[in-house]
DNA sequence: TGTACATCAGTGAACGCGCGTTCACTGATGTAC
DNA sequence: TGTACATCAGTGAACGCGCGTTCACTGATGTAC
């Protein structure tokens, strides 16, 4: 049903992604608030009003940009994964590396998604199922064994049980709450960490943050309780 | 030499501090790309040009909204703090807290200073130290107890280790290295949490997320090794 | 294989809008003597 | 205390710009028979 079939068919197909890759490389210069309809369609060499054979608004330019940039990211944090043949542990550390590089390679479109929503956008339903990709990758692996976190922290408050229950029947994981709430810490810490790299707050603190990211990657594996480095204890 | 001494430099740090409301509230409803001085000369009543007695430029604009942002923040975390009377650990929970109220009763204040940056925008000196305000709190937490974390965790790479020194060394503190990265850690983690449930990350995982939030204090006070919930262990 | 018609891509002009910033000005407030 | 002058706040018009979106159009590509 999606088939291409005419030269006309192919002709379209390659003008959207000529239009998303030019939108792309215009968010770079002027950030999503500042990406302008005209300005893709100048630097294509069309007139403005050709666009809108392709996407219907300006918004809908910038939902298929958020799409794809989820699906980016996601698939980043796939590939970097190496599978079920290696150590759940190395897996983990392996797909925390890929989702910063991702990030490092293609900062606006990272903050696109992670960044600070633009004012007056809304994003639709077709974001959800893409933005859960990476996340999921990570929930895959922590499944792939058992954890053993290092400490068993307090007691979980009523309401984050419930929450964590929810969360791993929608995630159809059967850790535990405290499991399940560690991955979320951890999640949050991994894109918190490449938020502050890429935001410059690192700047003068930790500043080429490779030996920190390392590390912080290694210390939220024994966190979410993955057995290796810190084993021998 | 900045005392107010006639009724025109009166009326003037007043009108300074209107306009800086009005283009607070006004980040509200467009972001931080989207601040117009004409729209806020017109909710002032005043004609644009008027603005330029007050703000050089929109850019010298934003830059008093971001160090007051951040200095609003720096204060909220001060305040939080009950003081060296207290249990170091409640006092970080307090700051933890106060961090979160604030970002939460501000956010568009706090995604302008946490958020994507703006392109084209370069954030002068000035905002360097309120900057530092609210980290600076929590490592003076820091200080007011000894640290003894939960578990060892990995050996530092040495590049971490030469920069954990030297921010030890600039903030005058005398924590070891790898106390030093928990406390980055952990101060990646608040922002991190705050930046997610803000923007919209935490909608549909954990949803109220107050729970988690304070759970999420006890887990890296714990981290960072104050004495206390988890003592008992 | 050829023709008649329908579909679609891209054009160019236009609408109505808002923006930052400059400039010469008026009139009020402050200062020096 | 009063006057002459300097400083400053705010006005209103203007410059030059870019934006999203609509619309009637031309000409090329595809489809049905």
């Amino acid at each position: 049903m999606s088939a291409i079939r005419t030269a006309r068919d192919r002709a379209r197909a390659e003008l959207t992604r000529e239009i998303k890759d030019t939108a792309k490389r215009q968010l770079t210069e002027v950030g999503a608030h500042g990406l302008s309809l005209r300005a893709v369609a100048r630097e294509l060499g069309m007139v403005s009003s050709a666009l809108y054979r392709y996407f219907p608004s300006r918004d809908h330019l910038l939902t298929a940009l958020i799409v794809d940039a989820y699906n980016a990211l996601g698939e980043a944090a796939e590939t970097a994964d190496p599978g079920p043949g290696e150590q759940p542990r190395r897996r983990w550390i392996a797909v925390w590396h890929g989702v910063r590089n991702w990030a490092k390679a293609h900062p606006h479109e990272y903050s696109l998604i992670y960044g600070s929503p633009v004012p007056g956008y809304r994003a639709p339903e077709d974001t959800i199922a893409p933005a859960t990709r990476a996340a999921l990758t990570l929930v895959r692996v922590a499944d792939a064994g058992p954890l053993k976190p290092p400490y068993p922290g307090p007691p979980l408050p009523p309401e984050l049980t419930e929450q964590a229950d929810a969360l791993a029947a929608g995630l159809g994981t059967n850790h535990s709450e405290a499991d399940v709430t560690r991955l979320l810490i951890s999640w949050t810490q991994l894109f918190g960490a490449i938020g502050f790299e890429l935001f410059g707050q690192y700047t003068n603190v930790v500043d080429p943050a490779d030996a920190f990211f390392g590390y912080l990657a290694e210390q939220m594996a024994d966190f979410i309780g993955f057995p290796g480095h810190g084993e021998s204890r």
